[in-house]
DNA sequence: TTGACATATGCCGATATCAGTATATTATCG
DNA sequence: CGATAATATACTGATATCGGCATATGTCAA
């Protein structure tokens, strides 16, 4: 009972570098793995399980062409960070402004008070 | 050299549950830890520990009010995330239309990869 | 100072994760 | 059918990560 849940979600599956790095990749268009490969300049196993993880959680699709593979970013999938990432800051945008900031910065250094 | 790199990074930091959780939670303003462990219902150390990953990489910062500590959303954090996020959705936007998605979608039917 | 409260840190064990290598699967072509 | 190219999976070892618990640090108040 240690860890918590398997790679299975978007926001995991952003966290890491060389996935971000195949996202920003494909951002342009359909790429085979091998182009992804030689891009990236990684193992072609790791670019294949990288891409599996991707596939999981829907940030891309893929179709065959021939031998190869066809990768893309699926758009849909973009929508949970989308989402979270817009609402997180329309909310603390609602409630914090530039005063805030301002005191904060100010009250950083030393405050007293005295209540709970 | 096996794993890549320590949790310092914007991206790691949201891919975390309980940290977003965190994140959402001071979304409409400041909060003392106690507050935070109460809202979240996750024990007082791991509190701290999530909230000190989320200092580190600069999402949130804190002050010292009594024997309290206020923990914010610090909004230039966030700045990582959105660029990213909007640079890769606008280049996907420009790169691909609705007759992509259509057509690769039908694709994808006829001929397909097995899975495991 | 002491004591109580609030928060932070250290340590541990379980598990996930990643890179690397080798191998399996799948598809195309002759 | 067999050979070969393209991609996927299996296995391994090193390390990171997380949760849980105990404890340290820090801050106020009397």
């Amino acid at each position: 009972m240690s860890r918590a849940a398997t790679t299975a979600d978007v926001f995991n599956a952003v966290g890491d570098d060389a996935r971000r790095e195949l996202l920003d990749a494909l951002a342009t268009g359909e790429a085979t793995v091998g182009e992804l490969v030689e891009r990236l300049g990684r193992d072609q196993p790791q670019v294949s399980k990288h891409l599996r993880v991707l596939r999981e959680v829907d940030l891309v699709r893929c179709r065959n062409a021939g031998r190869h593979r066809l990768y893309r970013v699926h758009r849909p999938g973009l929508a949970p960070l989308q989402h979270w990432l817009g609402h997180l800051t329309t909310t603390v945008n609602e409630h914090y402004d530039r005063l805030d900031d301002y005191l904060h910065d100010l009250q950083r250094e030393s405050l007293h008070g005295s209540e709970n």
